[in-house]
DNA sequence: TATTAGCACTCGTAAGGCGAGAGTGCCAAA
DNA sequence: TTTGGCACTCTCGCCTTACGAGTGCTAATA
C-alpha cells in the first residue's frame, strides 16, 4: 500500500504536517485545507492538500475534533515536528538582550534565587513554571561553633558545595567557651567529609563520650548535621505563574485549569524521571502522554538543565497545553539556561567581586 | 418614615438580613422569601419576609440582579454581619485538633516557614493565603568572621531580632588570619546596634582606614551589613493556594479569575495599610470596595496578625469573593494566628529544646 | 498517475422562539 | 400588622432552524 504506517513521510507531507502545527499552535483552531492552500507556499490546491491530509490522519499524526472541522495534530504528531521537522529557533536579538539584562539586574545568590529564576522563565514563555534543584549529596567540610553566652551558641557549617548552613542554639544550661571549642575540634574531626547515611547513632554516642558530654550538647549538633546534610539531596520545587494557564483558551475550562494548578501546587513531583536523567545542556520535550503523571496526560513539559555551580545543577521548565509553540519556548529556555550556567556554574573562575555563587554583572560580551 | 436610612435594624429585620447571608454563602444562589420562610425559623409567612425585603433593599442592605431573583447581600450587608450580626464562632474540636496538630508537625524555623504557614492558612480556609512579615528593623549585635583559606572567609552575624545570617567571601587576593581578627573587632565595635542608614560611606570609610584596609574588604563586609540591615525591614510576602480561588461560583469565569490570581501571585502589595495599622490579637475583615487595590473591589480579605517572636510580627490572611464564610474563617485564622503566637512569640521563655524560635512540641494543653 | 475542480454531505455553532419556573409587588382580607 | 392570592417579570433551558466551514468523493484534466 502506498500510506502504510511505516513509510518516511514524503517532503509535501512533512511540509504540510509542519504547517498544520504552526498554524494550530498560532490559532488554537482547527485547520483546515483552505487555509493552508493559501497561507502556507506549498504549489498546490486544497483538494490535493485534502488528500494529504486524510493520510496524515490515518498515518497518526493528525486528527478531525469531528467529520466537518479541520484538522488537530495528535501527540504523535507534535514528536515528530519537534524532533524532525520544526526549525530550531534563534532569540530574536531583542528578547535575548532582555534575558541577558534581566539575569544581570538581579544578583542573587543561588539558594534564594530559585523562585526568582522560575519567575522569569515563566514571565518569558507565559506559561506556568518550575524551578527545580538536583538533589546533590553534601557534606561537610568545616565545622565553627561561636560561643555567644553561657547559654547560646551558632553552629556555623560551610558545605562541600561551598554554602553556608548556621544554627543559633539556646540551651536551658550553662556552656563554656572551652567547651565549645573542644566540640568544634571533635566535629571537624569526626562529622567532616561523610555523607548523612554514614551519622550513626554509634558515632553520636561515641562523640558524646569523646567529649564528654552529659548535656547533650553533642546530640543537639548532630541532629543539625543530620537536618542539613539529608536537606542538601532533597529536591526542592518552586512552581509560579500558574495563573498563566487561565490565559490559554485550552484551558477555559476552570475545573480543567484547576485540576491541573492544584497539581503543580502541590509541587514539582512532575519531573522526577525527567529531572533525574536529564544531561547537562539538554532540553528535553514530553508532550502529552508521554508524561508519566496522569494530570499531565494532556499538557506538555519542557524542561532544561542548568549548572549551577559547585556540582549542583538545577532545572528549569515550563508546563503548558500540547499546543506550545515548542520551537520558541525550547529556545528561550535553553537560552536561560546557558545564561545560568555562565553566571553561576563553572566554578574554575570564582567572579572577581565580594560574591561567590553570585550573578555578577557583565561577565560576558 | 418608617423605613428611613438611618433607622435602627428591628430584631425581625436583623434575623432575615443574617438568614440571608448565611443561605447566601451557603449556596451562591440568590435567596427568596420561600426559602426563608421554610428554613430559617422566624415565625412568619413569605409574604412578611418579602415586605421585609423590600425595606432591607431600599436600605442599602440587600440587592436584586433582576426583578424577579432572590435577594443577594451588598457589601454594606456584609460588613453589618460581620459587625454585628454574624455569630463569632467556635471551631469544632476537630478542626482546632487538626490545626494543632499540623503547627506541631512543622518543627521549623520561623522565617522559612512563612509558606507553610500560607500553606496552612489556605489549605484550612479552602482560599488563596497570604503570609507577611511585618516589617521590623532589626541591628546587627555581633559580629564574627571565620577565617577559611588564604582567599576565602566566612562573615557570621548575629541580629537583634535573634537571627544568624551568614556570608561566604573569596576574594582574589590573600587575607591573614590576624587581618580577619582586626576586622572581626572593628566592626563588633563599629557596625553593631545600629540601623541601616546610620551605614554611612562616611563611617565606612572612616572603618577602613583605622583598619589599614587596601584590599576593599572592609567595603565588601559593609555592604553585607547592609543588605542584610534592609532585607531586615522589608516585608516579605508568600501567596498560595491561588488555585482554590477557581472553586469558588464567583470565578468560574476564567478572566476573572486570571485577573485576581495574578494581581496576587504579583505579591502581597494588598495589605500595606492594613497590614501596617492592624492591631495585635486583632482580625480585621475588609469587603468588597473597602479594599484600596482596584483588583479587590469585588473581593474580601481577612488578615489576622500574630507574634512571631523577637519583635517580629508575621500577618496571615486569606482572599476570596464577598460571598466568604466570615465567621468560619476569622474564627479559623484567629486560632491559627494564636496558635502561631503561643509557639513562636513571647520570646520571655525560650523553647527548652535545641532550637529558639522554633515551634515545638506540645507546649500547652 | 498525480492533480484539480466541483459538488453533495456532515456537523458544530449561533440565533431566535417558546414554555416553565422562580420570585416578586401589590391588593384586599383577616 | 400580617397573610393569602394573583398577575407580572425575567431568566434559563430547550428546541428548531439556518448557516457556514470543511470534508470526501468523483470525474475531468495534464
Amino acid at each position: 500500500m502506498r500510506n502504510g504506517k511505516n513509510m518516511e513521510l514524503s517532503e509535501r507531507k512533512k511540509k504540510i504536517l509542519a504547517a498544520v502545527i504552526d498554524e494550530y499552535v498560532r490559532t488554537a483552531e482547527p485547520v483546515g485545507s483552505k487555509t493552508l492552500a493559501e497561507s502556507a507556499c506549498l504549489g498546490c490546491s486544497s483538494a490535493t492538500i485534502r488528500n494529504e491530509l486524510a493520510e496524515l490522519v490515518s498515518m497518526g499524526y493528525l486528527e478531525q475534533p469531528h467529520t466537518s472541522a479541520g484538522r488537530v495534530p495528535t501527540p504523535l504528531g507534535y514528536r515528530i515536528y519537534v524532533n524532525e521537522l520544526m526549525k530550531r529557533q534563534k532569540l530574536s536579538s531583542e528578547e535575548s538582550e532582555k534575558i541577558d539584562q534581566t539575569l544581570n539586574d538581579r544578583s542573587v545568590q543561588f539558594d534564594t534565587a530559585m523562585s526568582d529564576i522560575g519567575k522569569l522563565a515563566s514571565q518569558l514563555t507565559d506559561y506556568p513554571a518550575l524551578a527545580l534543584t538536583a538533589p546533590a549529596p553534601a557534606t561537610i567540610s568545616r565545622f565553627d561553633i561561636i560561643y555567644v553566652d553561657a547559654n547560646t551558641f551558632i553552629i556555623v557549617t560551610l558545605l562541600s558545595n561551598n554554602t553556608v548552613k548556621n544554627k543559633l542554639v539556646h540551651l536551658p544550661v550553662s556552656v563554656t567557651q572551652s567547651m565549645m571549642q573542644k566540640m568544634s575540634s571533635l566535629f571537624n574531626a569526626n562529622f567532616t567529609g561523610i555523607t548523612d547515611d554514614k551519622v550513626t547513632p554509634v558515632l553520636i554516642s561515641s562523640a558524646e563520650r569523646a567529649a564528654d558530654d552529659t548535656l547533650g550538647i553533642t546530640s543537639v549538633i548532630a541532629s543539625f548535621v543530620i537536618e542539613i546534610l539529608s536537606e542538601s539531596h532533597t529536591t526542592e520545587a518552586y512552581v509560579t505563574g500558574e495563573n498563566r494557564l487561565l490565559s490559554q483558551p485550552e484551558f477555559r475550562d476552570p475545573d480543567k485549569a484547576h485540576r491541573l494548578m492544584s497539581y503543580l501546587s502541590n509541587g514539582g513531583y512532575i519531573l522526577p524521571e525527567s529531572s533525574a536523567s536529564i544531561g547537562k545542556d539538554e532540553v528535553r520535550v514530553l508532550i502529552g502522554p508521554e508524561n508519566v503523571a496522569e494530570e499531565l496526560k494532556d499538557s506538555s513539559v519542557i524542561v532544561a538543565s542548568y549548572d549551577a555551580g559547585d556540582n549542583m545543577r538545577g532545572i528549569i521548565g515550563v508546563v503548558g497545553p500540547t499546543r506550545m509553540d515548542y520551537s520558541a519556548v525550547a529556545a528561550k529556555l535553553k537560552f536561560l539556561a546557558d545564561g545560568l550556567s555562565r553566571r553561576l556554574g563553572g566554578g574554575e573562575t570564582p567572579p572577581p567581586g565580594m560574591n561567590n555563587k553570585l550573578i555578577i554583572k557583565g561577565d560576558d560580551k
